[in-house]
DNA sequence: AACGTAATGAGAATTTTTCGCATCTTGAGT
DNA sequence: ACTCAAGATGCGAAAAATTCTCATTACGTT
């Protein structure tokens, strides 16, 4: 049950909130902009207004619910943490977005963060590529 | 002198670009958004419109003259293209930004890729954290 | 069930970036 | 140097994404 996940997260278990979670754990696609759900909130009929996926979103993010993303510039990218961190690699033709995870990256940006003196809190690695099947199709 | 630059870049040396080509070169500052290029220009008394400051960034990025980066959400960071590709630490406190190139990451990314059957065009990779300074003085 | 606090919705406002278009430059050709 | 067309600029309007304001509503605790 999404409610006690939300409470369990520190925040009340409204319904905007409830609705926004539940799509995001039923949801096929694990990589969305806030006006995706937007629209997906439109389409199941439950009206949820735009600034409230805003604030939700911003809402998960800052108690870990959700991860958020700024693969191009222009709008965010919202993920539901599943717990294990991962990075991405990106298609610039279809928009495909694959996910990996290297423990050899992830170990060398600790001992850079280290020797630079940056105690570090977050990464981004996003790799940009064209994908198998948009390299056959031309 | 800056006219031949953007000349071997294709481009017409139009005042607006010499000016901003040449403010990217002389300033101490390498990485700035084009509202602080703007900024620039204004206080150094060489009117150039906003709109033409982020039509020149862009065209300066298709030409490889400068590249540009999504540090955060919000707004573009550009920075004079000086040949040798590095990725960045940023201090999420007062936003200094260090430079690093690691050859171990990016043997590694061009491995992942490979192994994704992607295409690599690019990558970015920003470590976040607080800086030495920021971690001293509190 | 009642209440105080926190959350929501709708639209206005911000912020960043792009567009449209009339006017001005640049650079090639003379 | 002079002319001219293509391309560039400036300005304000427009987009796009996100945040804010504030009156109204919903939680969840009593
Ligand atoms: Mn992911
Ligand atoms: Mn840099
Ligand atoms: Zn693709
Ligand atoms: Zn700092």
């Amino acid at each position: 049950m999404q409610s006690q996940d939300l409470k369990k997260a520190g925040l009340k278990a409204t319904l905007p909130r409830v609705k926004i979670l539940n799509f995001l754990e039923s949801s096929k696609v694990r990589h969305m902009s806030a006006e995706d759900v937007y629209k997906a909130m439109l389409e199941s009929g439950d009206d949820v207004g735009l600034a409230t996926i805003y604030r939700v979103l911003t809402q998960f993010e800052s108690v870990g619910l959700v991860t958020r993303h700024h693969f191009e510039e222009g709008h965010s990218v919202f993920e539901l943490n599943l717990g294990e961190h991962h990075d991405h690699i990106v298609c610039i033709k279809c928009g495909r977005i694959d996910e990996f995870y290297d423990a050899t990256i992830e170990k060398r940006q600790r001992e850079i963060a280290a020797k630079n003196g940056f105690e570090m809190t977050d990464h981004a690695l996003c790799i940009y590529g064209v994908c198998p099947d948009c390299r056959d199709q031309k």
